[in-house]
DNA sequence: ATTGACCTTACAGTGGGTGGAAGGATTATT
DNA sequence: AATAATCCTTCCACCCACTGTAAGGTCAAT
């Protein structure tokens, strides 16, 4: 198989598959033209990185994951405590993320959004009174 | 103020203070030693951008809303705008981050998590049940 | 005079790719 | 057989928003 089929088959772009070769994820044959030859093994692996990719899991934890797939004496907890971090940092950045929406909402609620200038946005971004990593906020509340 | 004074006042690290001027974000003036010398007004811009960029906002978000702010002619529309647009990508990323956790935590709880090797986690990520499994591509090689 | 804290620039690296140029190989059409 | 279209190759640059590091200049205090 060539890269163009490997991509249609895996749903990864060409470009992206190159560059999962040049950080060693995949180590496709050549043929004598020079073309990459992927076996079937290969687009299983694409496969299996196209869909960790898109549970958010980083590139590392990828190669992890694919190495304890491959490696028929793991253990599944080794598989697990790799989700487990990766679920608690995605909840961290859901409550980051959240946290931003509730202010900015508020913010959004409050403003006109009219012709005139006076915006509780821009007022609450300019304030004088909150530094952005204000020690008073921390003590007091 | 040179840039650490600022630094501490504003809550930004001093390279960011120089990418954003790197940028144009901030122009300081300089001191005849080469010091960058900030003005109250540089450590006020510097104290918006990063409330907004803790907001999430953009550079270019920031910018907009720097210029927004600066311009005594302004529409609260046009900050209430880029503050609307700005609240729908985080539901969207809000969304997917969910999206990702529930399904994470579907394969999470049906994993044992114990020395053994079979892990739903892994057979899920595997899973050929798509187009992986298309002979007629595959055959020729 | 020397230490140490502070400042400067410049370059490289992060993550996870994406875009484009320049050129070789293969396939399809004329 | 020539040509065009498509596919493949490598390489380099770029995206965002910084962050790290090196090599060196400046300043205040001892």
């Amino acid at each position: 198989m060539n890269i163009g089929d490997v991509a249609r088959l895996s749903g990864l772009p060409a470009k992206t598959i190159r560059y999962y070769e040049d950080i060693g994820l995949v180590q496709p044959l050549r043929s004598s033209n020079g073309y990459r030859a992927f076996r079937q093994s290969d687009l299983h692996k694409l496969a299996f990185l196209g869909r960790a990719r898109s549970l958010g899991f980083s590139i590392e934890d990828c190669r992890c994951l694919l190495e304890l797939y491959e490696d028929r004496n793991r253990a599944s907890a080794d598989v697990k405590r790799i989700a487990l971090e990766h679920r608690d940092r995605i909840d961290r950045k859901l409550a980051e993320l959240a946290e931003m929406r509730r202010t900015l909402a508020h913010l959004i609620e409050a403003c006109a959004g009219d012709h005139r200038p006076d915006c509780p946005i821009l007022a609450d971004l300019a304030a004088e009174d909150t530094d952005v990593c204000e020690p008073k906020c921390l003590a007091g509340e």
